[in-house]
DNA sequence: TAATATACGGAGGCTGCCTCCGATTGGCTA
DNA sequence: TAGCCAATCGGAGGCAGCCTCCGTATATTA
């Protein structure tokens, strides 16, 4: 099935180069990091960064496909957690910190899940199939709403996510995260 | 005070057809479009587009000044309304309708409100100081938690509005403002 | 109508995106 | 170990957008 040809040594060793660069450049510069910079900095020619890499996302999806499918497994892991409001909040918070790595990747992750022929679809679709299994129980256990949709709470998570970033501070995201959970009404 | 030396009638002219073609040009491709084609379509050279709106945050600041002025404005009105917390989150509406004018707009005005610096910061500021009247008397009234404060109710609002672009189909701002209101726990 | 302050326009320098193709080289074979 | 060739490299070049600068044009005033 996959009978992947090995790499020339060269090639391997410019991949991981790259990697090690786009990786530096997208935590400092956000995901919008020049692509011909993250090329100099690994001491390849931009004509060796596309031909690994075809498109940004291919590069970004590469550097985040493990940290993703982590998620996942994550979630499948926190079904067998004795509190499924508490283990769903855990599992969110875990996504929050994933997607807030990189400025401008919320945005991007947010977006690939309406986005079927975006690069990153698959692994941000698996990440959100493994999380509704979260939401269906807390549910079924009548400590969550019936009526948001898996959809929505992520939608929540990237948002609370997103907002984290334009708080001064460090804990942002867990604040408001903590709010939407609660509701603002005073009870 | 303000002795405003009247225009020239070829740079007023000019003037206005920019913010004309800018607007359309914001409305169609976002805050990022391509200031060398508004300039374009509005008929003259890139130099004049830019003597008269020295940073695209100028030019994008006096497309909305009238209406966050009028959103400040709207919030000293709503002090009037017998029900805070109903007038709280219909001055809310209207400002994610508000930012949600132009694809990328919440993005600056969140960030405008923690950076001085910023041309837009006056306007987004002056709106915060209205709005945050609205919340002191909700919380006085005892409908909104004592525990929330202005700028983390105006992210969330901002996060919402974020977020109603990244969901399929109409309304979805207001769903989830909605929800953030309310909590997600099961009642 | 002539003088002059004001305003115009776009060339040009820079950066970033992406493609294409001649030059180079790793790895296999004899 | 030499030599071959497919795999890989590198960067020039075309395009677009940002912004500045300054020679040219023109509205206004006297």
């Amino acid at each position: 099935m996959t009978d992947v040809k090995p790499m020339r040594a060269d090639a391997r060793r410019n991949y991981e180069r790259l990697l090690e660069e786009a990786q530096r450049a997208f935590a400092e510069h956000g995901v919008e990091a020049s692509l011909e910079d993250i090329a100099r900095r690994a001491g390849v020619g931009i004509g060796t960064l596309y031909r690994h890499f075809p498109t940004r996302d291919a590069l970004l999806e590469t550097l985040l496909r493990a940290r993703f499918d982590a998620q996942a497994e994550r979630a499948r892991e926190l079904l067998a957690d004795a509190e499924p409001l508490a283990a769903l909040q855990n599992w969110l918070a875990g996504l929050g910190d994933a997607t807030g790595t990189f400025r401008g990747l919320v945005e991007l992750t947010a977006d690939a899940l309406n986005d079927e022929s975006s690069r990153l679809y698959a692994s941000c679709h698996a990440m959100r199939e493994a999380g509704s299994h979260l939401v269906e129980r807390a549910k079924a256990a009548g400590e969550l709403r019936g009526d948001v949709t898996a959809e929505e709470l992520l939608l929540l998570l990237h948002a609370a996510s997103w907002a984290g970033r334009h708080l001064p501070g460090e804990g942002g995201m867990q604040r408001l995260l903590a709010l939407v959970f609660e509701g603002l009404r005073a009870s």
